[in-house]
DNA sequence: GTTCCGCATGAATCGATAG
DNA sequence: ACTATCGATTCATGCGGAA
């Protein structure tokens, strides 16, 4: 058995059944993947025959239970593919299969891609949408609602879309100052709570690796069902998108994957982000002494 | 059993089970329909229990299959309600029951609630989402998915979601006029096929019927599935949202209802909206008298 | 005729209270 | 313990009246 600062911020190697033995039980306070869709990544874990993917699936998910702290969420990003013609059943069974392995399915998030690939089929539209499946031990679990408030209405709404990736980190970087919590205080009484649609866009133009799913979405549900210092694992990690944002939120990672190139690719992102942080904060010591 | 004509644009008064029996098979070209959601519309269906939901569905739904064209489209429009804590699954359940039925499960569209049913709750946020889940009898079936290109970027969507009820109308009046013609080959350039998710908002506030789901809706799917001159069914057809749309874009309707005082209901709605447009042509032709 | 403000209105959901 | 009802919560929308 791996302790706790073992474990912590590391990426394992291996497929999750395995690696997850050396975990303690009531570990992580949220599990947060998108697993490998059936028939997808055919060269890493065989890729599963959709009629296959339930049975594939549980022995890993019953580890997942042992790990996940009493009050902890898990969150399954997940979409069942067009296979021969129809919608192929894999995802709803694997919820009964869930529940009947001891989870409860608390809700069913949808996560609504702004920006897809134009495309079209003779019998179908372009694919907007997955689900974010939410599983709990029990009915009582932590969740912080206020960590994702939203502004209202419109015309805020169209402002947050704007946003950059470096205001984002700029956002983050603030938290800590004065300044950065009066803007937040100012803005809490025009914030709501969102719905149970996720309305972003997906991560193009990173031509190393096939984003999986952009940073704004672990960001969101880590935000929501969890503290700073808090453990969060990603089983499937692939190229480490919910560590990098573990990482801007200050929450401990376990990130797991069966390749050795993802783990690398992973600690690439990683470094190439605490860079272009430092950076910002570089620029805004500049600014700072120039407004002097 | 009713010819065509006896049943063409009627609203039949009782249960879609039984009035059915008198229809033909191979009738419809679209069955549209929103049934009552489990544990809701007690007074009229008697607030069917979620555990005996699909139960209580599939003998209907096999008088669906019968008169439904070889190559028409099924679109049920439904969610589960979160019951003692957790998302039932009826649905789900359901899907797979009408699959063993025969329907191929050819789809699942997204309806995105622009504005929901406010409230907050200490484990869930808003449900912000329903299912339109698409059925087949086979995997060959009729779609013009020119029907519902949309314009592109979001200046149109926006304005588009601004439309007022007057504004579609005007437009849908529009549809015969040269100068229309000219407005949609011109944005015919422009326009991109759309998701399978529809943001739309509801109807609420509309004093006089409590709107199941906005006209836009099947609308929608109408365009999408149908033809001018072409047969439409709406089973649980209520205050008559389906009608609504057919009558605008000129399709045969065929409504079943087990409520007298929503067949009255329609029919007030059907006139109101016939004699709005009426107005609104009316005003057109003294606009144009007033620029010659 | 516009624009602006106030108001009622929802296919909701939970927790407490009552039988 | 299990079920039925009620109050509290909350926000985008469209209507009507007012400036």
């Amino acid at each position: 058995m791996f302790t706790k600062d073992q474990i912590k911020n590391q990426y394992f190697v291996g497929d999750c059944k395995d690696i997850l033995l050396n975990i303690e039980d009531d570990t992580f306070d949220l599990i947060i993947t998108s697993p490998p869709y059936a028939d997808q990544r055919r060269n890493t874990y065989g890729g599963i025959h959709p009629d296959k993917y339930v049975e594939w699936f549980l022995p890993r998910s019953e580890q997942f239970l042992r790990v996940l702290k009493k009050t902890g969420t898990f969150i399954l990003n997940i979409k069942e593919k067009a296979f021969n013609g129809e919608r192929h059943t894999y995802v709803i069974d694997l919820i009964k299969a869930l529940k009947d392995q001891g989870w409860i399915w608390t809700e069913e998030f949808i996560w609504h891609k702004k920006n897809t690939y134009p495309g079209k089929w003779p019998n179908r539209f372009r694919d907007a949408w997955e689900r974010c499946i939410q599983f709990n031990k029990q009915k009582k679990f932590n969740m912080y609602q206020e960590a994702v408030m939203i502004p209202i209405g419109d015309w805020a709404k169209e402002r947050l879309s704007r946003l950059s990736e470096k205001d984002k980190i700029r956002d983050i970087s603030a938290v800590g100052s004065g300044f950065g919590k009066n803007v937040s205080n100012w803005l809490k009484r025009n914030m709501v709570y969102p719905t149970n649609v996720l309305y972003l866009a997906t991560e193009c133009g990173n031509k190393n690796h096939s984003a999986v799913f952009p940073v704004t979405l672990p960001t969101w549900f880590i935000k929501l069902f969890t503290l700073e210092g808090d453990f969060v694992l990603d089983p499937f990690a692939g190229s480490g998108t919910t560590a990098l944002a573990c990482k801007q939120l200050n929450r401990n990672y376990v990130m797991i994957d069966i390749l050795e190139e993802y783990k690398i690719m992973a600690e690439e992102r990683l470094a190439k982000a605490v860079q272009l942080e430092l950076n910002v904060i570089g620029q805004k010591k500049v600014k700072s002494n120039e407004n002097n």
